[in-house]
DNA sequence: TGTACATCAGTGAACGCGCGTTCACTGATGTAC
DNA sequence: TGTACATCAGTGAACGCGCGTTCACTGATGTAC
């Protein structure tokens, strides 16, 4: 007897966006086929569009999905950073080495970026999977920038600086180095790069 | 009459490859099609297979051709950085500041990296591409690298810092500048993004 | 507790269209003698 | 200068396959009375 947490159908679902997530994050989203992935998840098609309505509804779910859970990733390592030290900066900081660290304890380094891959696809979505995605990213900024600021309050800038752009500078290097990553096979490069921006982030606020 | 540089044929051939990569990047390759391509050319699909052996002959030219333009394009900013001044650092800083103003300058901004693209779409290549790509990659290191072991030998490193990781660093926030613009519709990140790095290195060999 | 109905989570077959590729052919230009 | 042949830069028609989508249907589970 097992407790029935989610129904059957939103498991399918799940299982239907893992398969086509890790196949458009290889091959991108046109050459991710219906049919493959209906035979991988061991389905007919006629189950695939009782679950999505088209295949833009499966971009739609799949972005929505991955920048939820990358929100999620973000919250709980801030979390467990703030646990470990109470000044901004020390925090930031620490977030940045923790995150750093979890990148590099995946096995086959980091799977791929959906926002990312989206970017380079876009004329496939209709605009509400473009939204999505630039909304991701203003997300992040906005993580990110209400983080510095609190530093700031703290630590006057050693250099001017504008800070959305510092901001963003963590999206660029996370995309940056996923890409690398990839091209390189050479999965250690992402964390290379949050740390390279970890050693900025210090030098802006408190001199090398 | 003209003096002709360029047979007809490679004239066509280029043509061809200039619909196609725009295409590229703003759908991806599996959505772009030879019937679109031929279509916008004006020529008929056996012209098309008359001057590539089949699509991914296509895509292994636009990967060649792209990864070439790029170096002549850092070639000849570095020239004219190195014709401003003869200190490696100072020759650097103004060959970013000069790179990021002609980004800054292009009116719809970056068009889009082909090798950053390929990297979201690696399983649709043989390896002949993939290969290519990663040799851009290699190859836009071992540039900035030399660059950089220049600097050291005059202005030691105020900092403990792997000089790949640092000359990757470039190639990171270039390829993640390029996705921030789009995402956003901000054609300026790309530039402010160069900028930041133009910040780090000097952070990294001047001090504050 | 039994019955009627609704909803959930799919099945199976068919569709039309566009795609990449092939093949036999062709007119214009270049080259050898 | 003329002729024969080769190469260049394509044309036109046909191919088979796989794709996304639709539609009528179905068995299992849930809910109301």
């Amino acid at each position: 007897m097992t407790i029935q947490v989610v129904s059957k159908g939103e498991q399918t679902r799940q299982r239907l966006m893992d398969i086509a997530q890790s196949s458009v994050l290889e091959k991108g989203f046109s050459a991710t086929s219906i049919e493959e992935i209906i035979t991988e998840a061991g389905i007919t098609k006629s189950g695939f569009f009782y679950h999505f309505k088209d295949k833009n509804d499966l971009a739609k779910s799949l972005v929505e999905r991955y920048i939820q859970d990358e929100g999620s990733l973000m919250d709980e390592v801030f979390a467990q950073a703030d646990s470990l030290s109470e000044d901004p900066l020390h925090s930031f900081l620490i977030f940045l080495k923790l995150l750093s660290d979890r990148f590099a304890d995946l096995p086959n380094g980091h799977p791929g970026c959906i926002v990312a891959s989206c970017c380079y696809q876009e004329q496939l979505f209709n605009q509400d999977v473009r939204d999505l995605c630039a909304g991701g990213h203003m997300t992040w900024r906005r993580v990110m920038r209400k983080r510095l600021d609190r530093i700031a309050e703290k630590y006057p800038p050693k250099v001017e600086i504008d800070f959305d752009a510092l901001a963003d500078m963590f999206s660029a290097l996370a995309d940056g180095g996923i890409i690398l990553s990839r091209s390189l096979k050479a999965p250690a490069k992402l964390s290379e790069q949050i740390m390279l921006y970890r050693g900025f982030v210090r030098a802006v606020f408190e001199g090398t």
